[in-house]
DNA sequence: ACTAATGCCTATAGCTACTATAGAGTCAAG
DNA sequence: CTTGACTCTATAGTAGCTATAGGCATTAGT
């Protein structure tokens, strides 16, 4: 199975498979005269895992000690549970902190109805005013060094 | 008032100030004698409005035109209602998503109790199952290129 | 056999929005 | 007059790819 070939049968890209040789995510594989990269079931098996991790949010290098657990069986598997674990939790306040992010998307919405110069539109004074912002809201206590939301 | 104080003033730190500077969000500032940054309440505002915007999920270059928007207030806002409006769309997406995604981790969390070793555990199993996937759901067909949820 | 199209190769740069580092200059206090 | 806090510039790094350039390999068609 050339890359190509690989990458179709998987929907994954063949940039991205040499981006995950090159990451350590999967091994370099076997090479034909012509020095294409020829991978076998197992290659994609272990793409397939990968890429269903990532569907799951996990991080590369979560992945990597996910792969390294997969074909060293004889360890606990606590962590991954606390893993799994610990992305739920994440998840959980990535959820709220949308939900939050839409009420004052939905206020700022509700402060014009459009037609309106940079000076007059309310949408313009909102984002203009720090201080309205919800201030008894302990969500709207951006930590100084948090993350903001982007899309 | 210097760098430090704008930063202190407004919980923006000094290097992303700069940043924004370089990056045209903020005017270049006049200069002290000893070559520092000197910024005025206009400045600060500018930035408070910047840091409100990105607060609220927007990019940089949306800000980018945020601002000479601000300053043109000739112009018909239309557009800046329209822009709200898409990342409302944006935000309930990714709420969507998220949800759909903390499903199937709830899945995977009830696929395992923990102290197996790689081969047994239900978790690591499941993620090598790409099929099991729900097949039935329109959500799971993952698009090719679609950008996967990271955290 | 020749040619054109497609696929593959490597290496490098770019994307977003910062963050970190190095090395040097400026300023206020003790 | 030295110490420390602050500032300056320039450069590289972060995550997870994506895009580009320039060059082989293979294959389909004539």
């Amino acid at each position: 199975m050339k890359i190509g070939d690989l990458a179709k049968k998987t929907g994954c890209k063949v940039v991205t498979i040499r981006y995950y040789e090159k990451e350590g995510l999967l091994a370099p594989p076997g090479r034909t005269e012509g020095n294409y990269r020829q991978y076998g079931r197992e290659d994609q098996e272990r793409l397939e895992f990968i890429m269903h991790c990532r569907r799951h949010g996990m991080k590369l290098d979560e992945i990597k000690k996910l792969l390294v657990f997969r074909s060293h069986p004889q360890r606990d598997c606590t962590w991954v549970t606390d893993l799994v674990e610990k992305h739920i939790k994440n998840v959980d306040e990535q959820i709220a902190s949308l939900e939050h992010l839409k009420m004052h998307l939905e206020q700022l919405r509700g402060s014009c109805a459009g037609g309106h110069s940079g000076e007059t539109c309310g949408i313009m004074r909102s984002l203009g005013n720090v201080g309205e912002c919800c201030a008894s809201c302990a969500r709207c206590g951006h930590p100084p060094d948090g993350p903001v939301l982007t899309f």
